[in-house]
RNA sequence: GCGCCCAUAGCUCAGCUGGAUAGAGUAAUCGGCUACGAACCGAUCGGUCGGGAGUUCAAAUCUCUCUGGGCGCACCA
């Protein structure tokens, strides 16, 4: 209908460019759009507001010559002049109704399009070191990435979820001795645990597992592991130091073998954990890719080399730099350090390499706030490895700063002090939890009042929408205890029995769908869909209260029944994409 | 100090690529079940859109500036 009406207004500023009272060289895009106020039709156009300079007019006269060229057409029963200049157009109601039909005819698929045509498009999203179970802070980036994902996907993209597992680098060994300590408590030592070392229970819970297992198998004694370590910093010494001498303690202690066999076990155990975590949260992936992996097949080193032959690598200082300042970000950045290790940075080089080669038209990293300073230099690599930079997008989620009441409660992996996804979820369950984190715009700080998420879970806006899906269920249930049964072809040929107010806004609602599905993909904004969804159930519930359904009358029962069935279709088709039910009853 | 993000009703947030009278939820007050589920609906109350200047026929939306918050500025990941 948006575009029937769109092509009445390009027939029309074509008609009076021919006859020369228009002179543009370009039409502009925006031309049409809902109107929010039903006095003023159901489309407007500012069409005439915007080339009143252009046209040198003024903008009623114009928009009454533009008018008066619109063609004839029986979808639109009447053509407005108003305010400043708007043109409102007043849809047949009888067009109105085509789309209950549409809805019945394509079911689940309603809604869905192919405006992506079929481009392949790769979503990184939480990517969160293996080093413990998410925190709610993952959350938000779990239940927003998965969401994009999906939205993509039903607008007709081919989308790819990855998972980027840092499984190298310091901080995985600092895990696996974090854990080993906790392992040599079981066994029996009596072990001054680090200040630097992960502190949490599930370094606990794996360590008693790994003793269960393999009783003695790692075990040192307490006095081994401690010769000539430096102190730690509660005892007057540094921190790193102390935490860094333990990790080389454990390797030499244990050996090649032996360190690796329990560092995959303390990493194997914590992505398990994330992994089953991710998928009762709803959040699938294609594929979990390895930061160790590009380290091992030289992915790293191919892709200095192609910097290097690019002329973007330098020597200084003993390390080796990549001169990302000419290239948009704000200082060169070390990719190989002194002492011989990559960084950080040189992974994530090659891994943005590999996803390159690997052939996606666009890249999509969905990061915490946090790292937006990383943006420049990534940005920076792609460029030197010779592609556009506008083939990656970079999306940030603002951080959930979490409450307990009117107390913030702090987060921190390291310490151990944080409230987990897992228990966020038993706590609230996960469709309030997704519903919770994707109303909100991602940029926005969000304040997640954990107390009033618990306490008053019945207020929480996810059971409104799903009390109007289980309200029609019940309606239908009703209507078979009656014996009434559901005639929908004698409903769908009756639709103009729908004359009620709450009817015909009720439909414009449901038109409005695949709408707000393409935007909202193609913004990257599933809060657009959840807030339309709580509309639409809105417009629902104000309908049920003021109108029966199952009358006597059945021509108008079954046109009836027909409009609340699409409705309960478009409900589970948008709670779906955000990988919420859809009960039939609560 | 430099950079990025944010600021809308008492509170939590929408406001669609600038559009007509800035909207929900919640809190407060009042009203609606002999009804297809009241986990709902309706009404009232509540706003200098952080302040100021500018661009425009039109600014919550764009530009500049100030204020106030968050985050980032490693040979950490």
């Amino acid at each position: 209908m948006k575009q029937k009406i769109e092509g009445l207004i390009i027939q029309a500023v074509e008609k009076l460019m021919a006859e020369g009272v228009l002179n543009l060289d370009t039409t502009p895009a925006i031309m049409i759009e809902r109107t929010r106020d039903a006095q003023h039709g159901d489309f407007a156009s500012n069409l005439a507001l915007v080339l009143a300079k252009p046209a040198k007019l003024n903008p009623r006269q114009l928009a009454e010559k533009i008018i008066a060229a619109l063609p004839i057409n029986d979808a639109i029963t009447k053509i407005e002049l108003a305010g400043p200049g708007f043109i409102n157009f007043f849809v047949n109601p009888n067009m109105q109704y085509a789309v209950i039909k549409q809805i019945h005819e394509l079911g689940h698929s309603f809604g869905l399009s192919t405006i992506g045509k079929g481009k392949k498009i790769q979503v990184e999203f939480v990517s969160a070191n293996p080093t413990g179970p998410l925190h709610v802070g993952h959350g938000r980036g779990a239940a927003y990435g998965s969401a994009v994902s999906d939205l993509l996907e039903a607008v007709g993209f081919e989308v790819h979820r990855e998972y980027y597992v840092n499984d190298a680098g310091r901080q995985m060994d600092i895990l696996a001795t974090s854990i080993w300590l906790r392992y040599l408590e079981v066994c029996g030592e009596h072990v001054t645990f680090p200040s630097n070392a992960y502190r949490g229970d599930y370094a606990r819970t794996i360590a008693s597992d790994i003793y269960n297992n393999d009783k003695d198998n790692y075990r040192r004694t307490i006095e081994l592991v401690l010769e000539d370590i430096p102190a730690d910093e509660p005892d007057g010494g540094d921190k790193d130091e102390h935490i860094d001498a333990l990790i080389a303690r454990m390797k030499t202690l244990l050996g090649p073998v032996l360190y690796r066999e329990f560092f995959q076990i303390g990493l194997a155990t914590i992505l398990e954990d994330i992994k089953l975590d991710l998928i009762e949260f709803g959040v699938d992936y294609q594929q979990w890719f390895s930061e160790r992996q590009l380290m091992d097949d030289s992915s790293v080193e191919n892709a200095l080399e192609r910097l290097r032959i690019g002329g973007y690598l330098y020597e200084q200082e003993g390390a080796t730099w990549f001169s990302s300042s000419q290239l948009g970000d704000e200082k060169d950045r070390v990719v190989i350090r002194e002492n011989g290790q990559y960084t950080y940075f040189a992974s994530d080089i090659a891994y943005h390499m590999n996803k390159l080669d690997r052939g996606f038209d666009q890249i999509i990293d969905i990061w915490g706030a946090d790292h937006h300073g990383y943006v420049p230099r990534v940005k920076a690599a792609i460029k030197a490895l010779g592609a556009d930079e506008s083939k990656l997008n970079v999306l940030l989620v603002q951080f959930a700063v979490l409450y307990r009441g009117e107390e913030r409660v702090q987060m921190s992996t390291r310490s151990g002090e944080f409230v987990t996804l897992r228990q966020l979820r038993s706590e609230v369950g996960k469709d309030a939890a997704r519903f919770f984190y994707l109303m909100r715009r991602s940029e926005q700080h969000m304040d997640f009042d954990l107390k009033l998420a618990t306490s008053k879970s019945n207020d929480n806006p996810v059971f409104y929408v799903q009390y109007a899906h289980a309200r029609v269920c019940s309606v239908l249930r009703q209507l078979d205890e009656k014996g009434w049964g559901k005639n929908l072809l004698l409903g769908l040929e009756n639709l103009e029995k729908l004359t009620e107010e709450h009817e015909s806004s009720l439909l414009a609602t449901l038109a409005r769908y695949p709408e707000v599905l393409e935007r909202s993909a193609l913004q990257y904004e599933p809060h657009q869909l959840v807030i339309y969804l709580r509309d639409l159930a809105h417009d629902f519930h104000t309908y049920y209260n003021a109108h029966q359904f199952l009358v006597d009358d059945e021509v108008l029962r079954n046109a009836r029944l027909s409009l609340i069935c699409a409705v309960k279709q478009v409900l589970a088709n948008g709670l779906g994409l955000l990988s919420i039910n859809a009960p039939e009853s609560m």
